[in-house]
RNA sequence: CGGGGCGUAGCGCAGCCUGGUUAGCGCGCCUGCCUUGGGAGCAGGAGGUCGUAGGUUCGAAUCCUACCGCCCCGACCA
């Protein structure tokens, strides 16, 4: 491709709306442009990079025995009656209706679509497993939309869908997506961890979610740095503690706090640690009020409870939620005696003495013990794991990172085959319904999330795999024939060689071709000028890390696919 | 939806508080000269319903009201 021919505006400055740095250099090298909040136009370059992604990910889709297939984008109300989710799913579903006045929705994700699909065609155990997959642009009326490609209302997706015989070979099925999405992030260039996480609303036994580590990421993991375990916060279990320590309970007394509301204050009032003391949050799970109860330094973790709970929602109360539902303030709140339900986190049942609020302003209670003093519905793991927590496969060191969600595989069971009776005869003639998994990759996220990764101040650094162009010659000086010449005859090489190449043949000085080049990432930089003019030597300049060398030119072509095959291969 | 901010040329912004000629500046764009290894210089030029509607006023980018749009924080999130 000629520069001067593509459309590739670039920005010298930052554009106002742009925050994080790949919504911001998305914008300046002229990936894509914005038609209105969370919804943009790809230009050339930009959707460049995205077809590279798409290409890694179909060719692994195929590989592990996917087939692609494309389902339609509008979808009847109908269909999301039948699995309840039309209720379920809320605003981020776009509904509308058509001209006969027929309930409609575009399509957020395709369970319901394929389900239905599989029903009408598939009736033996003979036919499968089978594994459906689409590249699609799917729209999620997303509340808020934001940082770009990150989290737009519309975008590019990569959705499969497997249907098995039995529980067992879903899980065949689900473990072979599993590898090849590792195997897709490993050929995009990318760091990128595979995390045990919550299923949330779409259901199922397990998942896993493939994050790439940056730091701009909305989702924090844990790793540990000994064994190979890795979790989203909101799903990484914290090891139970060890028995109670070996003290005897002492006798309650109550005692007053005068104005001492936060953790902190009771703690330098009373002088004790915030790990000597219980904090009692109300939270409103689906509209009811519940009692929880960590240690005074810990961060309950919300999904967590919300597994617990069995509940859609939870929030925590604010202070006149608190006062209406217990009458006590804020800050004086404890166990004893209050009638809302309670849950406790674990480590409270092993705690001795521990000071909580007294349900009565201006007082709390010491030497306050679990099960004695008061009693709880339920104990469970509801706090936030911590970096100082053990590794709770091996007891190992943690550590925390900031993660971008690319892939989440699910195992969903029979949740939707059973809600729309999708079933199929095994072989004793028995009808069953099809046991199922679903896999997501966000492919525009996946391009935004290469680029948070790979990055400088002086632009994007694509991933070889990934890169729109993998070289980009510059011709330093239009008007010397001699350097003009030799830079068409190498763009022609390159190209028979294979070899993705952008020629810089605008009448632009050197100076704006070097910003230019950088900005857009791409990872060989030939320049063609006085050097070559010289002593008939072009120079390579390697964007990741600066490295330049002079080569002549009879070799580059050579010499430069060999070393883009090496880093894609690789 | 709650909180905060912004809407003035393609982009980034000033002007608004304290109303008053022809609405400015930088970048970009066009023409010419000159220059050419890290976003040059000079000269000339094009480009604006000042988000929209209404109001106040002799007079509104500027004051008031409503609406629309966008961004950020939160809730939310295969």
């Amino acid at each position: 491709m000629r520069y001067s021919q593509i459309l590739l505006p670039t920005l010298k400055e930052n554009p106002a709306e742009a925050e994080v740095v790949s919504h911001r250099l998305m914008l300046r090298a002229g990936f894509m442009r914005k038609l209105t909040s969370g919804i943009y136009t790809y230009l050339p370059f930009g959707l460049a990079a995205i077809r590279k992604v798409e290409r890694i990910v179909r060719e692994e889709m195929n590989r592990a025995g996917a087939q692609e297939l494309a389902l339609p984008m509008v979808q009847p109300a109908d269909l999301w009656i039948e699995t309840g989710r039309y209720e379920k799913y809320g605003p981020e579903l776009l509904r509308f209706k058509d001209r006969h006045n027929r309930e409609s929705c575009l399509g957020p994700t395709h369970e319901e679509v394929i389900t239905d699909l599989v029903r009408r065609e598939i009736h033996s155990y003979r036919d499968l497993p089978v594994n459906l997959y689409q590249i699609q642009t799917k729209f999620r009326d997303e509340i808020r939309p934001r940082f770009g490609l990150m989290r737009g209302r519309e975008f590019l997706m990569k959705d499969a869908y497997s249907f098995d015989v039995s529980d067992e070979m879903a899980e065949v099925s689900y473990r072979k997506m599993y590898e090849a999405y590792k195997r897709i992030f490993t050929r995009c260039g990318l760091e990128f961890r595979a995390v045990e996480a919550d299923s949330g609303t779409i259901g199922g036994s397990f998942s896993h979610e493939f994050m790439v580590l940056a730091k701009t990421g909305e989702d924090t993991i844990v790793v540990c740095k000994n064994c190979d375990y890795a979790a989203n916060m909101e799903k990484a279990a914290v090891r139970p503690p060890s028995a109670p320590a070996a003290v005897d309970m002492l006798e309650m007394t109550k005692v007053e706090t005068p104005g001492k509301r936060k953790v902190e204050a009771v703690c330098e009032f009373l002088n004790i640690e915030p790990a000597d003391l219980v904090k009692t949050l109300v939270y409103i799970a689906d509209g009811l009020p519940v009692a929880v109860l960590v240690r005074g330094d810990r961060d309950v973790q919300e999904v967590k409870l919300k597994n617990l709970l069995g509940v859609a929602d939870v929030a925590l109360a604010d202070d006149k939620q608190v006062f209406d539902t217990t009458g006590v303030p804020t800050g004086y709140l404890g166990p004893r005696g209050i009638t809302i339900k309670i849950v406790a986190d674990l480590e409270v049942a092993v705690m001795r003495n521990f000071v909580v609020g007294a349900n009565e302003k201006n007082f709390h209670l010491k030497n306050v013990n679990m099960d004695r003093d008061f009693t709880v519905e339920a104990v469970a793991d509801l706090r936030q794991i911590t970096p100082d927590d053990p590794c709770p496969s091996c007891n190992g060191r943690l550590e925390l990172t900031e993660g971008i969600e690319v892939g989440h595989v699910f195992k969903l069971g029979t949740k939707y085959s059973e809600a729309m009776q999708a079933v199929f005869q095994d072989s004793d003639g028995l009808e069953k319904p099809f046991v199922m998994g679903c896999y997501g990759i966000g492919i525009t996220r996946v391009v935004a999330a290469a680029i948070e990764q790979n990055h400088d101040q002086n632009g994007i650094v694509f991933p070889v795999p990934l890169a729109p162009f993998q070289a980009i010659i510059l011709n330093l000086d239009l008007k010397d024939a001699a350097i003009s010449r030799a830079a068409e005859d190498l763009y022609q090489s390159l190209q028979d060689l294979g070899v993705e190449t952008l020629l810089d043949d605008r009448d632009e000085r050197p100076g704006s071709k070097f910003k230019d080049a950088d900005l857009l990432g791409i990872p060989f930089r030939i320049m063609i000028g006085k050097r070559f003019s010289k002593d008939g030597v072009v120079e390579v300049r390697r964007r990741r890390d600066g490295f330049t060398e002079e080569v002549s030119i009879d070799h580059l072509p050579g010499i430069l696919q060999a070393r883009i095959a090496a880093e894609i291969s690789g």
